[in-house]
DNA sequence: TCCTTAATGGAAACAATTTCCAATAATAAG
DNA sequence: CTTATTATTGGAAATTGTTTCCATTAAGGA
């Protein structure tokens, strides 16, 4: 029986196979993971997490459909700094829900923020124009993180 | 012969002491090599430079330095997606040069950029003001970068 | 339903970074 | 200057996130 037929249409399915990617129920499995949470998802949490309803998902497999997903443009790779990459997806099924991030730089705790989003977007998108021209790019994304020492860590 | 003697002393020696660190001929190596390249050296990168010079300075000091100068507020640590931390001064001798990055995914090339820096700052000042009293944190930082194919990426 | 080929899991390889520990050297104290 | 204290050190070994390998499985077009 084809995942198709097992799992019904996703809003992602058109995207993985413009890609020229087949669907496929660990597939499945890493996107429903990400799309249920807010929280920045590591390998092995997604592994964790999707372990017991698919015993059989690897880790390999995640490593290999998470690499997929950021080149499909699906999900966004960070660096928060412990070591470790977390992912994110870029829209979930309801579109974007575009944010930015606030790293404690002492616990590593993690915030979202979408205040002053828009002004942001704004400046970064004429700067992109203006660097894309100058410098030949093709932009297709941006990073901002603030890095700064949280509520719970100044208390101590 | 004590390390300053040997040296003289150095525009970074007093933050290095305020937060109780020694001064070393190490430490003096690695601060060199960061300061004399525009590149956005690895570990390995610094390893590398200093090692004809100081060949008695073990990769693992280097680690366990930039760690220390990262925490002193001397460096800045960067993540461009090749896994393997870079590293940049926040400032040299002669004062800050702020810059942000361009980074082309498929060759991992990147170009430092200071076009628009003025009016990225000025938004980024007042956003840190506004997320640190809503969220508070104390900001001590940011980061921005775009991500995209550089000119040699897209003619291939 | 069959066929081609992408996708898979698990073990092993890999690479960046960290840990451990005895030896060394920077600085404070005398 | 000399001595005592203690941070710093190099190198080997351990650790950990991620990738590679390869024989097996399964997606999806015909």
């Amino acid at each position: 029986m084809s995942c198709k037929r097992r799992c019904g249409a996703q809003w992602w399915h058109g995207k993985v196979k413009d890609c020229g990617y087949r669907i496929t129920s660990g597939r499945e499995a890493i996107i429903e993971a990400l799309s249920v949470t807010q929280d920045h998802l590591s390998a092995e949490d997604v592994y964790t997490r999707i372990h017991d309803k698919y015993p059989n998902v690897g880790l390999t497999t995640i490593y290999r459909t998470l690499d997929m997903l950021v080149n499909a443009g699906l999900v966004f790779r960070f660096d928060f700094g412990d070591g470790k990459s977390r992912y994110e997806l870029t829209e979930g099924p309801k579109g974007a829900h575009h944010h930015h991030h606030l790293v404690c730089t002492e616990c590593k705790r993690v915030i979202d923020y979408t205040d002053f989003i828009d002004d942001e977007l704004e400046l970064l998108r004429s700067t992109e124009k203006g660097l894309s021209e100058k410098y030949g790019f093709r932009i297709d994304n941006h990073l901002i993180q603030f890095y700064g020492t949280c509520t719970d860590c100044l208390a101590k």
